[in-house]
DNA sequence: TTATAAATATGAATAGATTCATAATTGGAG
DNA sequence: CTCCAATTATGAATCTATTCATATTTATAA
């Protein structure tokens, strides 16, 4: 039974993660002070530190509710993909794409990848246990193609999507260091890559 | 014909980037502060400002020049490359994982990333022209292939190149992200992926 | 040589994340 | 209900990157 300490706990850590969310999405991260996001939270500064270990904590653990979502989004595609394996994959990330990008500006994601990197050897595990799902079910999408016959049988799926996997977080590291780029190029790039990934660089005859 | 002010000055930039480099190699980024990097060089903490914008941005110049580095031996694959095309890649590619990664600690790259990510707004073209040279390079790779038939002709040589450029970064994001990964096994997944990329997905017959 | 303006150097002042000693709150025992 | 120990909240103090007004140095002209 949880008691009121529960209560109260899960209560003030779900309006720390609104403030901090709105005002991140409003302004960017850096910009924003942790002053700031206690006074929209109506906690003490110190009282943040309770909750989250670090700004940079506090902007991942954000983002980490934003993958959960991306996740059921594209259970839809694996449900009903596409025929061609080219079309139903470029889908599926794109669909992993708009959860975020739809959502927060480019300069807001470069911060998001900076605090990624640099909490790296203090999150380790957790950080990498949502690419870690987004990869295991880009490999039920390759198991269905593999299935129907249009990918190789003998391709471990979990290197495939792998594979796959790479071409998302580079195609993301560079719509985002690109200011100009839309989510439309981003999308025909996808493809682009997806298809040559599909085709192999060898000879063919 | 530079006077006496321009030979100070390069001597101090030097005398900065010497320092501040001896000492990230030795303790991390985080770690140094910048009053440390200016009394090494026996400088003022105000004049380190007046040669790099920000800690961040002395970071990424003394990497520029590894960069630069790396190129250089790069090329020595290009002119006599291994025969099979997976064997020469994977070859090339640990060039460049090699020229960064024997000297720099896991911790310090991951700082460098965090650093490349946060200040993309402010350096974005300096920063890509590295990457884009390395892919040029690894273009001219290609390319031998292409000319000796092991890779389709039919293939954009800067799309297979770009492709090939989406695995050495993914790898390295894995690498310095688990703890424990050596460079051999570092190696072995590279030629892995390289190998998958070169027969494709689609299903052979 | 001397004077002047332009370029540089410098460290004290500022701003913001993080820490930590102290105060307030809570759950449970008597 | 009252008190105690454990938990949680709090903001003043600390630690650093960065800024900026001032001092110093350099190049050039008279």
């Amino acid at each position: 039974m949880p008691g009121l300490r529960e209560i109260k706990k899960g209560r003030r850590e779900r309006r720390i993660l609104d403030a901090a969310g709105a005002l991140f999405e409003e302004r960017g991260f850096t910009p924003v002070s942790m002053e700031e996001i206690a006074a929209r939270a109506e906690v003490g500064v110190g009282t943040l530190y309770n909750y989250f270990s670090s700004k940079k904590a506090l902007l991942l653990s954000i983002i980490s509710r934003d993958t959960g979502i991306a996740l059921e989004s594209a259970q839809r595609i694996i449900d009903s993909p596409p025929d061609g394996y080219v079309d139903a994959m470029t889908e599926m990330l794109y669909v992993y794409f708009e959860s975020f990008f739809s959502r927060y500006p480019k300069k807001l994601m470069r911060e998001i990848m900076a605090a990624f990197f640099s909490s790296m050897a203090e999150f380790g595990p957790e950080l990498m246990e949502q690419d870690m799902r987004m990869i295991s079910q880009i490999a039920l999408l390759v198991d269905v193609f593999q299935r129907n016959g249009l990918v190789g049988g003998d391709v471990p799926a979990q290197d495939a999507a792998f594979a796959v996997y790479s071409v998302l977080m580079v195609q993301s590291m560079v719509y985002i260091s690109l200011e100009t780029m839309t989510l439309g190029q981003l999308k025909e790039s996808l493809r682009r890559q997806l298809s040559l990934q599909y085709e192999g660089l060898r000879r063919r005859g």
